[in-house]
DNA sequence: GTATCTGACATTTTT
DNA sequence: TGTCAGATAC
C-alpha cells in the first residue's frame, strides 16, 4: 500500500504525508512537483479520503488527465473516478453548468473565445457610433478582460473614479458604456467569455451561500498547481472554497511566474502564509531533470532578479554539455542551423524527433523554423498559434453546432447566417440586431417571430430567414437522438458548407475541405472516447465544451514522433532532452513591449529561466543579425540575457571578440549552408538582404564608434600554425593560457579541444580561434 | 446583395 | 508578409 511513497525523496515525502491543514510547496524547476501532487492525492485516498471530496486544479487538462491516470494506477480506477481535476476554466465551467441557472444562465451556455469577444465588441463600438480608430476593439477587449479578472464589474468600474479617469484621459470616456453593453449582450446570448467562467463563479459563491456551502462541503481537499500564475479571480475562488476545511495545498515556483499579462498575481504565492494559519512550508530544491550545467546556468540568470523567494535549486546529475550559443545572419539561416543540428543529433545519438523542442518568444517566429524543418524532412508539430479550431472553416462548422445547442448565441449566428451565401446580407442583419436590442431578445428569437414584427424586410428575405430557422430547428431535433459525429456530418452536408468548398476547387478550398474532414474525424474520436467515460453521452454539447477549453497541448497525445515547436509560455511544465531557444535578441526576447519597467524585465527573465530549465541534456541559444519583421529585414542585436548567463556554462559556436554585443567581422556560418548568391553583392541594396558575414552599414557605424580598429572587414580565416598539435601550450586572446587536449576534424572543421588554465575546457575552430602557440 | 479591391494593422505571451 | 474589415463597384 505505502510502497509508492518510497519512490519519493525525503523532501518530496513531507508534503505528501502532510494530511490536514494548509500547506505550500515551493518547487524549483524539475524538482518533481507533479509527482508530489499525484502522490499526495493517492496518499489522501489511501488514508480514506473519498475521491469525491478532492478538487485538483492543474495548468492544462492534459496534465490533469495524466495525473488521474497515474492515480488510477495506484489506487484503482473506480476509486479515482470521482476526482474533480482540470484547469480552473474547465472545472468552473462544469460547476456553472450545474448552478449557473441561479445567475440566469442556461445550462447550455456558450463559451465565447477571444475572437468571439472581440467581434462582439467591434460591433458594439460600431453600433454606438464611436470612432474605431480611438476605440480599438482589441484594446477594449483587453481592458474589459483585465477588469473582469480583478472582479471589477460594470458597477464597480463606474464607482471607481480612478478607472473612469484613466479612460477619460485616454480619450475613451465611453469605455464603461461599451463594457456595460458587452456584458449585457453576452448575457442575452447565453454566453460566457473566458473571464466570466471565473467571475461568475465568484458571483455565484458570493451571492448564494448555500451553493458555497455545498461546494465547500464537497471539496474538502483542494490542490492547486502553478499557484504563482493564479489571478485575483482564481485566488478568491480558491480562498472561498477552502475557507471551511482549510485543507489547501498550493504548489508553485515564483521564479516561473510568467502570466502577469493576463492578471496573474505573484503576490498570491508570496502572501499565502498570511492568508492561512499554521501553513506547512515545504521546498523542493533538487532538480532531477537537467544537467548541472543547465541548472547552474539557469540559476545564474534568475539570480539577476531582485524579487524572489530564496531557494537553491541544485542537482546531483552530471555536468553534461555546456549551453551552446549560435549566431546566424538571418532568421532563415537560424532555422537552417536548428534543422541541421537536430538532424545531426538524431543521426549521431539515435534520438527520436520527439526529443527536440524549439522554443520562441512569439508565435510569428515559427515560420522560419518550419520552413527549415520541412526542407530537411524533419517532422514537427506546432503548438498554439492559430489553432485548428480557430481556422475560419472550422469555426464556421462549429458555429452551426453552437447554434444547435444555443440558438441565442449571437456570434455564432452572425458567422453563419449567410455562409454559405443564402441571400441574407448586412442590411438585413443590421435590422435584426436593432430589433433584437429593441425587444431585448436574441436575434434568433426575432427571426422566429419575423412574421409578427414589422421590420421592413421583404417577403423573399423573410422566407429565407424562416428557412434558416427551420433548418437549425431540424438539427436540434436530430440532436435529441444522435451523437456528435452523426449530427456534425449531417450539418456539414445540409448547410452546404462541404459543397461550398468542393465546388471552389482551388487548392485553398480543397485544404479547407480536408480540414473539415479532419474535424469530423476528430469528433468521431471524441465520441468513441466519451463512450468509455461514465455519464458521458458523446453529444455535441460535450464536444463543444471540450473544444472551447482545450489547450493546444490537450489535443491528441503526441502519438507520433515529432519535433515540438511552441512559445516558451506553452512549454511551461514540459521537458525535452534537447531544447533550442531561438530569437535571443533584444526587442524580441526580452520583448520590446516588456522592457520599460524592472518588473516587466524580470518577468521576461523568468520566462528565459523557464525556457532554459525545459532542457534535460542540452540547450542551444540562437540569435540572428538580421530578422524579417513586419515584412522588413531589420537589424537585430543579441539579447542581454546571453550575457547574463555565467560564461562558465556556455560555449559560443560563433565567437566574437568582446562578447555578443558586437557583430562578427568574419564569416559566422561555420556550419556551411551559406546562400552563395547573396555573397556576390558588393553592397547592400535597399530592401535586399545584406552581405552575409560582413557588418551592414548600421553595424559598421556602431563598430566604428566603439572599436575603430575593427572597422574594416578582415579576412575570413587565418593560417593555422603547423606547430599546433595535441599537447601544445597555447595562448588565446580572450581565454588566456591553455593546453591542447586533442585535435579533431579536418580542413575548415579542424577543431582543438583546449584545457585553459582558468579551468574551462573549450572546443575551438582553428580557422577562427586566435591562438598563439607558446614554444 | 455579392464580389473584388484596398489600406491598415500586426507581433508578446493564453484560458 | 499576410490577414481582415470596410469601401467600392457590379
Amino acid at each position: 500500500m505505502s510502497s509508492f511513497i518510497d519512490e519519493l525523496n525525503e523532501a518530496q515525502k513531507a508534503p505528501v504525508l502532510h494530511k490536514d491543514g494548509p500547506l505550500m510547496v515551493i518547487a524549483g524547476a524539475g524538482s518533481g512537483k507533479t509527482r508530489v501532487l499525484t502522490y499526495r492525492i493517492a496518499h489522501l485516498m489511501a488514508q480514506g479520503v473519498d475521491s469525491f471530496n478532492i478538487l485538483s486544479l492543474t495548468f492544462t487538462n492534459k496534465a490533469a488527465r495524466e495525473m488521474k491516470a497515474r492515480i488510477s494506477n495506484i489506487v484503482g480506477a473506480s476509486e479515482a473516478k470521482n476526482l474533480w481535476m482540470g484547469t480552473f476554466h474547465s472545472v468552473f465551467a462544469k460547476l456553472l453548468r450545474i448552478d449557473g441557472n441561479k445567475l440566469g444562465y442556461p445550462a447550455n451556455f456558450t463559451i465565447y473565445d477571444t475572437q468571439d469577444s472581440q467581434r462582439l465588441i467591434a460591433s458594439i463600438i460600431k453600433e454606438m457610433g464611436l470612432d474605431k480608430d480611438i476605440y480599438k476593439y482589441k484594446q477594449i477587449q483587453n481592458r474589459i478582460s483585465s477588469f473582469k479578472n480583478s472582479l471589477i464589474t460594470v458597477k464597480a468600474y463606474r464607482n471607481d473614479p480612478d478607472l473612469v479617469e484613466q479612460d477619460a484621459m485616454a480619450k475613451k470616456p465611453r469605455t464603461g458604456d461599451i463594457y456595460e453593453n458587452y456584458v449585457d449582450r453576452c448575457f442575452k446570448a447565453g454566453a460566457m467569455d473566458f473571464d466570466d467562467l471565473l467571475l461568475r463563479t465568484n458571483e455565484l459563491l458570493t451571492r448564494y451561500p448555500d451553493v458555497l456551502m455545498k461546494y465547500q462541503d464537497r471539496f474538502r481537499y483542494i490542490l492547486v498547481d502553478e499557484y504563482q500564475d493564479t489571478n485575483h479571480s482564481q485566488y478568491l475562488i480558491v480562498k472561498a472554497l477552502a475557507d471551511r476545511f482549510q485543507n489547501i495545498c498550493v504548489v508553485g515556483d515564483d521564479a516561473q511566474s510568467i502570466y502577469s499579462f493576463r492578471g496573474a498575481n505573484i503576490s498570491n504565492i508570496l502572501n499565502f502564509q498570511k492568508d492561512y494559519d499554521n501553513v506547512g512550508m515545504y521546498r523542493l530544491e533538487q532538480n532531477y531533470r537537467s544537467t548541472r550545467n543547465i541548472v547552474n546556468a539557469a540559476n545564474s540568470v534568475i539570480g539577476k532578479n531582485q524579487n524572489q523567494i530564496e531557494k537553491v535549486v541544485w542537482t546531483a546529475n552530471d555536468d553534461g554539455a555546456v549551453i551552446k550559443i549560435h549566431r546566424s545572419p538571418t532568421d532563415a539561416e537560424e532555422g537552417r542551423f536548428v534543422a541541421n543540428s537536430i538532424w545531426e543529433h538524431r543521426m549521431q545519438e539515435q534520438m527520436g524527433n520527439g526529443e527536440f523542442a524549439v522554443l520562441y518568444r512569439t508565435n510569428s517566429q515559427s515560420r522560419a523554423i518550419e520552413d527549415a524543418l520541412r526542407k530537411r524532412d524533419i517532422p514537427y508539430r506546432i503548438y498554439g498559434g492559430l489553432s485548428f479550431y480557430q481556422r475560419k472553416e472550422i469555426k464556421d462548422v462549429l458555429s452551426y453546432l453552437r447554434l444547435v445547442i444555443n440558438p441565442k448565441d449571437e456570434e455564432a449566428l452572425k458567422r453563419v447566417i449567410n455562409f454559405p451565401a443564402r441571400g441574407i446580407g448586412g442590411t438585413t442583419l443590421d435590422k435584426l440586431v436593432v430589433a433584437a436590442n429593441h425587444y431585448n431578445r436574441s436575434i434568433f428569437e426575432v427571426m422566429e417571430n419575423i412574421d409578427r414584427i414589422d421590420l421592413k424586410i421583404n417577403s423573399g428575405t423573410k422566407r429565407k430567414l424562416q428557412d434558416f430557422v427551420t433548418m437549425i430547428k431540424s438539427f436540434q431535433v436530430m440532436n435529441e437522438t444522435t451523437d456528435a459525429f452523426a449530427l456534425s456530418e449531417l450539418v456539414t452536408k445540409k448547410t452546404g458548407i462541404l459543397l461550398e468548398f468542393k465546388k471552389d476547387g482551388t487548392p485553398e478550398g480543397i485544404g479547407k475541405m480536408e480540414n473539415i474532414e479532419e474535424l469530423l474525424n476528430g469528433i468521431k474520436d471524441f465520441v468513441e472516447g466519451q463512450k468509455e467515460i461514465d455519464g458521458a453521452t458523446g453529444n455535441i454539447a460535450e464536444f463543444l465544451e471540450d473544444v472551447a477549453l482545450a489547450t493546444d497541448l490537450d489535443k491528441d497525445t503526441g502519438d507520433d514522433d515529432r519535433v515540438a515547436l511552441m512559445t516558451i509560455h506553452l512549454a511551461k511544465g514540459l521537458e525535452f532532452p534537447y531544447v533550442y531557444i531561438v530569437g535571443m535578441e533584444e526587442d524580441l526576447f526580452p520583448s520590446g513591449m516588456s522592457m520599460s519597467t524592472r518588473s516587466e524585465l524580470e518577468e521576461e527573465r523568468r520566462l528565459f529561466y523557464v525556457a532554459l530549465t525545459r532542457a534535460e541534456k542540452q540547450a542551444y541559444l540562437t540569435y540572428t543579425q538580421n530578422r524579417y519583421r513586419w515584412g522588413k529585414l531589420i537589424d537585430a542585436e543579441p539579447s542581454r540575457f546571453l550575457e547574463e548567463i555565467d560564461e562558465k556554462y556556455v560555449e559560443n559556436l560563433t565567437p566574437v571578440d568582446g562578447g555578443y554585443r558586437y557583430k562578427s567581422l568574419i564569416n559566422p556560418d561555420i556550419f556551411g549552408e551559406v546562400d552563395k548568391s547573396r555573397l556576390r553583392q558588393d553592397k547592400p541594396v535597399r530592401g535586399t538582404p545584406p552581405i552575409i558575414g560582413q557588418p551592414n552599414s548600421n553595424q559598421l557605424k556602431k563598430l566604428r564608434k566603439i572599436r575603430p580598429q575593427l572597422a574594416e572587414p578582415v579576412g575570413n580565416t587565418h593560417t593555422i600554425d603547423p606547430n599546433l598539435v595535441a599537447g601544445s601550450l597555447v595562448n588565446h586572446t580572450r581565454f588566456g593560457r591553455g593546453k591542447v587536449v586533442k585535435i579533431e576534424g579536418a580542413g575548415n572543421d579542424r577543431k582543438a579541444e583546449i584545457m585553459f588554465d582558468k579551468g574551462d575546457i573549450k572546443k575551438l575552430l582553428l580557422r577562427f580561434a586566435k591562438l598563439e602557440v607558446i614554444h
